[in-house]
DNA sequence: TCTCCACTGGAATTAAAGGCAG
DNA sequence: CTGCCTTTAATTCCAGTGGAGA
C-alpha cells in the first residue's frame, strides 16, 4: 500500500471485525434479551390493526435506555411483514425535536404528501389549517395510522395538552382512515400535566419499563457483541465491567452500548486485538466529556455567558455563589463582549438550563435575612470547558477574564 | 415575627419567517 | 407587490410567594 498522510488514521488494516451499525442507536436487534413481556403487551395492543380495528392508545413508561423505542420499532418491522397490503403505517415523531403543535402536525401531515409541490410549509400557516390538512390527507385511504409520539412529555411541558386533545379526537373527523397514539415519556410524573379526560384517553393501555440490571445489560451486550465483533475481541469480562457500569447509571442500554463501540473504537486506534477494561475505563472518561463539550457548544451565546459567569467565579476561589454573584459578573462579561444584557428573570432560567443539562449545579437555598436565592456550583471542569468557551468568537474579548474580586460571594 | 433576595408563574412584547388575498 | 395574518422563540414586565436567620 502507498504511503499516504492519512496512513496513521485510517488503520490500514483492521486488528479486528467491527460492524459500527450494529452498535449504534439506530440498529434494531433481531431479538430482544428482557424485554419478551413488553414486546407481548405490545404485539396484543397493536394486532387489533391487522383485522382492521383501531388498536387502543398505549402509554409507555420507562428512563432513557430501557429498550422503548426498540420495542416500537421491532413491533413496527413485525408488522409490516404480516401486513401485504400496507393497510397500517407508522408514523414515528420525536417530540424533543419537533416540540410545537404546528410542528408536529406538519411533519406528521407530510408523511403522507408524495408531491414535494403540496408538502405543508414550516411556517405560515394557521395551525388549524394545517390540522384540516392532515385530516384531509389521512382521509384520502382507508388505513390505520399508529402515531408513535416519543418523547411526549417534552411537549405537554413546553406548550401544554392542547395538541394531544386535539389529536385524540381527530377519529372524529375522520371516516375512513383510523389513527392510535402510541406515547412515550421518560417521565412517570408527566401526566399530572394533563387533563383528566385527554389523561384517560390516552392512557387505554399502559406499559412500564424497568430499568435493567447489570446482568440484563450484560446479556444485551453480549448479543450484541457476537454480532458486532470475532470470538475474542470483547472478553466477558470486559463486557461485565460495561454492564456494571451503565447499571450504575440508571440502567441505560443505551449507554453501556455507547461505551462498548468508543472502547473497542480506543482499542482499534491503539492498534490492539482487543479491548481491554483500561479502554473501557478511557472510553467512559471520553464519552462524559465529549457529551459536556457537545452541549457546551451548541449552546446560545447568552447561555454560555452565564456559564462562563459561574466557572470564573469558581476560578476565583468561591466555588459556592448566589445568583445575584453570578448576574453581577455575567452583567460585566457583557459589558465587556458589547452583548446585550438580560434581565436577572432571564438569566435565572438559564441557570436553570444549564442545571438541567447537568453542566451545574443549582439548587434554591434560604439564607435567612440574606435572603432566599439559588446557591450555584459549576459541574464542569474549569480549565477544559473554559478552552471550549473561548473558542465562540462572541467570547474573544474576555479569553483569560478574572473577575473582579467580589467580597459578596458565599 | 420580620425581612431579605430572589424564586416563580404568567401575560405582554418583539422580531423572524412566510403564506395568502387583493 | 403589499399589507395582514399566523406561529414560534426569546425576552421583558409585573407581582405574588417564601424559608429561615436575626
Ligand atoms: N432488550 C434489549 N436488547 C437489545 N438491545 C436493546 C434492548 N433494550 C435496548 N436496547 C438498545 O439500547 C439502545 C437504546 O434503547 P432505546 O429503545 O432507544 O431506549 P429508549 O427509547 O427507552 O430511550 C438501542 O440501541 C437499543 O437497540
Amino acid at each position: 500500500m502507498e504511503e499516504s498522510i492519512f496512513q496513521p488514521y485510517i488503520g490500514s488494516r483492521p486488528i479486528f471485525k467491527m460492524d459500527r451499525d450494529i452498535l449504534r442507536p439506530s440498529f434494531v436487534p433481531d431479538r430482544l434479551p428482557h424485554r419478551e413481556e413488553q414486546l407481548d403487551q405490545l404485539a396484543q395492543i397493536l394486532a387489533t390493526a391487522l383485522r382492521g380495528d383501531r388498536p387502543s392508545n398505549v402509554l409507555i413508561f420507562g428512563k432513557t435506555g430501557t429498550g422503548k423505542t426498540a420495542v416500537v420499532k421491532y413491533i413496527e418491522n413485525e408488522l409490516k411483514k404480516l401486513d401485504g397490503g400496507r393497510a397500517v403505517q407508522y408514523v414515528y415523531m420525536n417530540c424533543e425535536i419537533v416540540d410545537t403543535p404546528y410542528g408536529v402536525l406538519q411533519n406528521v401531515a407530510n408523511r403522507f404528501v408524495e408531491n414535494l409541490s403540496q408538502r405543508i410549509p414550516f411556517t405560515g400557516l394557521s395551525t388549524d389549517r394545517v390540522y384540516q390538512m392532515l385530516v384531509e390527507k389521512l382521509d384520502e385511504e382507508k388505513r390505520i395510522v399508529i402515531l408513535v409520539l416519543d418523547e411526549i412529555d417534552k411537549i405537554v411541558t413546553k406548550n401544554g395538552d392542547d395538541l394531544l386533545y386535539q389529536l385524540l379526537k381527530i377519529n372524529d373527523d375522520l371516516t375512513k382512515a383510523k389513527v392510535s397514539l402510541i406515547g412515550i415519556s421518560n417521565d412517570l410524573k408527566f401526566t399530572e400535566w394533563l387533563d383528566p379526560r385527554v389523561k384517560s384517553r390516552l392512557s387505554d393501555e399502559k406499559m412500564v419499563f424497568p430499568p435493567y440490571n447489570a446482568g440484563e445489560l450484560f446479556d444485551i451486550l453480549q448479543q450484541r457483541s457476537h454480532k458486532a465483533f470475532d470470538n475474542g475481541v470483547a472478553a466477558e469480562s470486559v463486557l461485565s465491567l460495561i454492564a456494571a457500569l451503565a447499571a450504575q447509571e440508571h440502567g441505560d442500554a443505551r449507554r453501556a452500548l455507547d461505551l462498548l463501540r468508543v472502547s473497542a473504537e480506543l482499542a482499534e486506534r491503539a492498534a490492539e486485538d482487543r479491548i481491554t477494561e483500561q479502554h473501557v475505563q478511557r472510553a467512559k472518561n471520553k464519552i462524559e466529556l465529549d457529551t459536556v463539550v457537545e452541549a457546551i457548544k451548541s449552546l446560545p451565546t447568552q447561555s454560555k455567558l452565564v456559564l462562563l459567569s459561574i466557572i470564573s467565579n469558581g476560578e476565583a476561589g468561591a466555588d459556592r455563589m448566589t445568583t445575584g454573584d453570578v448576574y453581577g459578573t455575567y452583567k460585566e462579561l457583557c459589558r465587556k463582549t458589547g452583548m446585550p444584557v438580560l434581565t436577572q428573570r432571564r438569566v435565572t432560567d438559564l441557570i436553570s438550563e444549564l442545571d438541567m443539562l447537568g453542566l451545574v449545579h443549582a439548587r434554591v437555598k434560604s439564607y435567612g435575612r440574606g435572603g432566599r436565592t439559588k446557591e450555584v456550583q459549576s459541574a464542569v471542569p474549569f480549565l477544559e470547558i473554559k478552552k471550549v468557551l473561548e473558542k465562540d468568537e462572541f467570547l474573544a474579548p474576555v479569553r483569560g477574564y478574572r473577575p473582579k474580586s467580589q467580597t459578596t460571594l458565599i
